[in-house]
DNA sequence: TTGTAGGCGTTATCAT
DNA sequence: ATGATAACGCCTACAA
């Protein structure tokens, strides 16, 4: 138990175990035809020396980097990101992967060779793209052209033999309108989400449901677009107030839009809920910090995030991967920003 | 301008400039003793080629991985840990250094094993330790016996020949709390941070400076202790909202806090800043956006994570480094929580 | 100022 | 099932 002087190598390893390098290799990577009595006898080694495969020299002599690389939207809320670099990187750790970020200003007119540029100089084997980098059609097109698997995290039809992660924000969303309609909300305003993502007409899809299932007539007067942030969402609210008969609830397509329709209430004095309901997505950290706190639904990032990234390594490591066949469950959740209508 | 159909190698760039790939390694590298002409030819035609050095085979060569780490502590707003990540970014890819992050979850009482395991795995050659990671005695001791050369982001006392980055907490709290004095508060109550941070004390000295100039007495009934996060700040408040001469206006060591207290207040039906003024400290991305926009601190933290990383990496690459003289300022942003006294 | 030889610690190839 | 040996692409010494 003296601690090296210097680190161990392979040689070492071999030396101790009484084996030739080639058959260490084989077993510290898993390989097939090495019988199970020298296994054991080399990982015993292993763990003796504390022998730690130096990586420098494995991509070398390997041409593998055993690097993934995380693209995301810089703008974002974080605690999206934060979930989604902690469960990548809860996968890629033990697994021997190194997760680089790389965060990307949107829109960029040079996304693509920015792209390009890092994968190159990182050396990158596999993506993770949340959205919105995963409904990006030229980032997916260039992954294609250089040959790099990828992970898309979001609502979108993976080509064949792609990897793709989503959660029924559909359904979410009708579930969330479902609500509202069932509080007695008959005018429901809605703000659309940036139209570069997947989700945002998934989630106004949902609505459009759920009022044609309660047999409530769409009216696009009550619709408006956003573009998931705050401000948008703030504006959206304005000019949907400003209406002759506003609506006596707002959906919007994520919490940042709904925290902007509840600054833009309480600007003019409105009574959240009592005046008006409101009710966004994400469950950001802020979303039941705000007052009121929001009614919202959540996603499971964290798993999504590992699925994504144990998909990837799979497949990058040659073992078997599809994209799983069902979606990942999202979660309303009910603050006090909804109420019954009076 | 043919795509290369295989990656140009050094020896392709020496064959190509009439050199030896030493010549070429030395180019690349700026050394000296390399006429100027005859770095120029080896410049062109690395660009002609698109050389890029292996980053595999540098590394098994010169024993230099060029792998920079940051630490930090997930729980943590994001607004400022993206802002982290950003700074210490674009400081060190064009430097041709790679940006590894580790989150960790504190309290760990394993800290010390984790970033050993994470300093050896990833073979980092330098950290960045934003607060309160700098703040850990063990952590900088760990650093120090692995001898690993580490820039601390947060107001410490480092030990000479170390980096360590700061902004001046304390002039921007007495600031505030003038603010507050100067809008006729006379009972200003204190919310401290969690005392594992170096800028909680700061942050209070400057409080306690600003009542003494302006010959208010210090009251220990008006000091409460919080711990940066939400839920204490709102505990807090909820006990300095209990007393029997409240106070007219609260100052939260940060925004979290913050956003607690005016959670706190609106629960009681106080009016926010007419009943009570608050004030909180880092601008995080919600400061403006929750009601009343919230006053409170701006840190240069973009800036400082690029001076943090910029000089680490002079000081891996052997060049000049030293901690500078002044810390960042900061800025007072002032909004609507706070009102003078009616 | 420039070049040559050797080594870094793996994986891949091809025997045995 | 196991092993010898040659890459891999660069850097460090040491020559010239």
């Amino acid at each position: 138990m003296t601690p090296e002087r210097t680190k161990a190598t392979i040689f070492d390893v071999a030396r101790s175990a009484g084996v030739s390098i080639k058959t260490v290799s084989r077993v510290v990577n898993n390989e097939p035809n090495v019988r199970q009595r020298t296994r054991d006898k080399v990982l015993r080694s292993v763990q003796e020396l504390r022998y730690l495969p130096n990586a420098a020299a494995r991509e070398l002599g390997g041409k593998r980097s055993r690097v993934v690389g995380l693209i995301y939207e810089n703008a974002q809320e974080f605690s999206y990101l934060n979930d989604l670099f902690n469960g990548a990187l809860r996968i890629c750790e033990p697994a021997g992967y190194t997760l680089l970020l790389r965060p990307l200003t949107l829109p960029d007119p040079e996304i693509v060779e920015h792209i390009r540029q890092f994968a190159l100089n990182a050396r990158v084997e596999g993506f993770v793209l949340p959205a919105p980098l995963g409904d990006l059609p030229e980032v997916s097109a260039l992954l294609r052209e250089m040959k790099i698997p990828f992970a898309a995290i979001t609502p979108r039809e993976p080509a064949p033999d792609e990897i793709n992660i989503l959660c029924n924000d559909e359904a979410a969303s009708f579930s969330l309108t479902e609500l509202l309609v069932g509080q007695g909300h008959r005018a429901i305003g809605f703000i659309k989400g940036h139209p570069d993502h997947g989700a945002s007409a998934k989630r106004f899809a949902g609505y459009r449901q759920a009022l044609k299932k309660h047999g409530l007539p769409y009216s696009a007067r009550l619709v408006r677009q956003g573009y998931f942030d705050f401000d948008s969402g703030q504006a959206a609210a304005a000019r949907l107030l400003d209406l002759p008969r506003p609506p006596s609830a707002i959906l919007a397509s994520n919490d940042d839009m709904a925290a902007g329709v509840i600054f833009e209430a309480r600007g003019r004095g409105l009574n959240v809920p009592g005046d008006l309901s409101i009710a966004g997505f994400d469950d950001t950290r802020f979303s039941s910090r705000i007052w009121p706190p929001l009614t919202t639904v959540r996603q499971p990032i964290i798993k999504m995030a590992e699925t994504a990234a144990g998909l990837l390594i799979g497949k990058l490591d040659g073992s078997a991967t599809a994209t799983p066949e069902a979606p990942f469950e999202c979660e309303v959740v009910i603050r006090e920003s909804t109420a019954s209508l009076a």
